[in-house]
DNA sequence: GGAGTGACACGGA
DNA sequence: GTCCGTGCCACTC
């Protein structure tokens, strides 16, 4: 468990309900810029915690492209759209709209 | 030690 | 909006 790691979980954890994340940002955040690939690579090791709202996560595109590390293929459209996302195409069309900026937790 | 790979981002066409 | 090439960090052969 590497502060890198800890700093990402706590930041997908801070994802309020109808938001959602890019990986760049989150690398960011975490203090890694260029670490865009490790955030996903986390959440893979991390799989789907209770805990780890992963699927408020999506690459700059508002892609659903992890969708396919959880139980099924559907469960992340799934379960943004109970949130209140909507989700066309396995992608987020808005997602500017929805897209939450997370806090800077490198000090 | 080196090469390949991944839930990505960025710039250019 | 799309596709392609390059850079990035960490992990696994």
């Amino acid at each position: 468990m590497t502060p890198f790691e800890k700093r990402v979980v706590e930041l997908v954890r801070r994802i309020p309900p109808g938001k959602v994340t890019t990986y760049g940002l989150i690398a960011r955040a975490a203090g890694l810029p260029r670490g865009a690939r490790m955030v996903g690579w986390i959440l893979n090791r991390r799989k789907f915690s209770p805990d780890l709202p992963a699927h408020r996560v999506v690459n700059r595109h508002g892609l659903l492209t992890g969708k396919m590390h959880f139980e099924t293929p559907t469960l992340m459209a799934q379960l943004l759209r109970n949130e209140g996302v909507p989700v066309r195409d396995d992608r987020i069309p808005d997602l500017d709209r929805y897209l939450w900026i997370p806090p800077q937790t490198d000090e």
